[in-house]
DNA sequence: GCAAAACCGACCGCTTCGGTAGGATTTAAG
DNA sequence: CTTAAATCCTACCGAAGCGGTCGGTTTTGC
């Protein structure tokens, strides 16, 4: 597996506070039985979605949480990495500022690493799936009278 | 981390093994320290690539490890996927041999599962890097004189 | 004051990861 | 025939992450 249920859950959090158009927060709860999944779980989920500036919270009796903005501008890249970590496909594939840089088994430096290539594109593969997908687009996607199938494709 | 070094370590075998021209086998032990790899555990990696029919056997001093076909045939995700296991971007993301099947939460049928079309974009964007490159590809890559860091990008 | 809610941190059983160890079997070379 | 090289096989092991659970504290609206 490629992701843990971090992302997927995650990811379900952020499409039902997306789902809902007014400015009242949505309680945990609210979420947990929408989707039932272990509200102590989600409560994990949910810090890490703040501190990555994704949602705010408010407290206290019917307090809950909201979109930090608008759906259309949230990626999928930034949910997913906030819950899972940073997205690389190998322990050994660092990203710089400056480019990419391998690697931990890359000695001598007399001949190039021979997985980079290959850890190169899986990358660039990933993130593009991800950056180019957005919250709204799922919110839409799920919804009663969504889009068909058929959009998958069309969004190659 | 997508991958863990199994497939890491496995791609390395792999290409070390396609390095050689000769018809004579390589030894574990030889991989083992060209790549700096611990032997023992390589044992286990390479077991996975012998069921998978990716390289062969031959026992008995002077044994070793051959390719099981030529390195243009052999591409990556078959590759990956015989040390890692079925490659899914999500648990609950199956493929079926007519489409796809999702989901454990997506019940009631009643609105399509909200993080369907985000791991189908994901797992479209994987196996398309992987299925997109051949260890011929690598192996020309990692060599002394091997192509430069464009054709990386060259083959988006 | 009470209840609802966000917050926080500790714990727990389970599986995987990365690797080691010890042997058994096969085979080529001397 | 013996020995060394090599594949093959199974069991084990510490560490870490996963998927939660639990108990408690704090904040807030009614």
């Amino acid at each position: 597996m490629l992701f843990s249920t971090k992302a997927e859950y995650g990811v379900r959090l952020m499409v039902e506070l997306g789902r809902q158009p007014g400015s009242a927060p949505i309680s945990l709860n609210t979420v947990a039985e929408a989707e039932r999944l272990p509200l102590s779980y989600l409560e994990h989920l949910v810090a890490k979605l703040r501190k990555a500036d994704l949602v705010t919270s408010t407290r206290g009796a019917h307090g809950g949480y909201r979109l930090a903005k608008p759906a259309e501008l949230i990626t999928m890249d930034a949910v997913v990495e906030a819950l899972e970590g940073q997205i690389a496909p190998m322990e050994c594939f660092h990203e710089t500022p400056e480019g990419k840089v391998l690697c931990s088994h890359e000695f001598d430096g007399d001949r190039a690493c021979s997985t980079k290539l290959l850890w190169t594109r899986v990358q660039g593969g990933v993130t593009k799936a991800l950056a180019g997908t957005t919250l709204a687009e799922l919110v839409e996607f799920s919804a009663p009278g969504g889009r068909t199938e058929a959009a998958i494709v069309n969004a190659a």
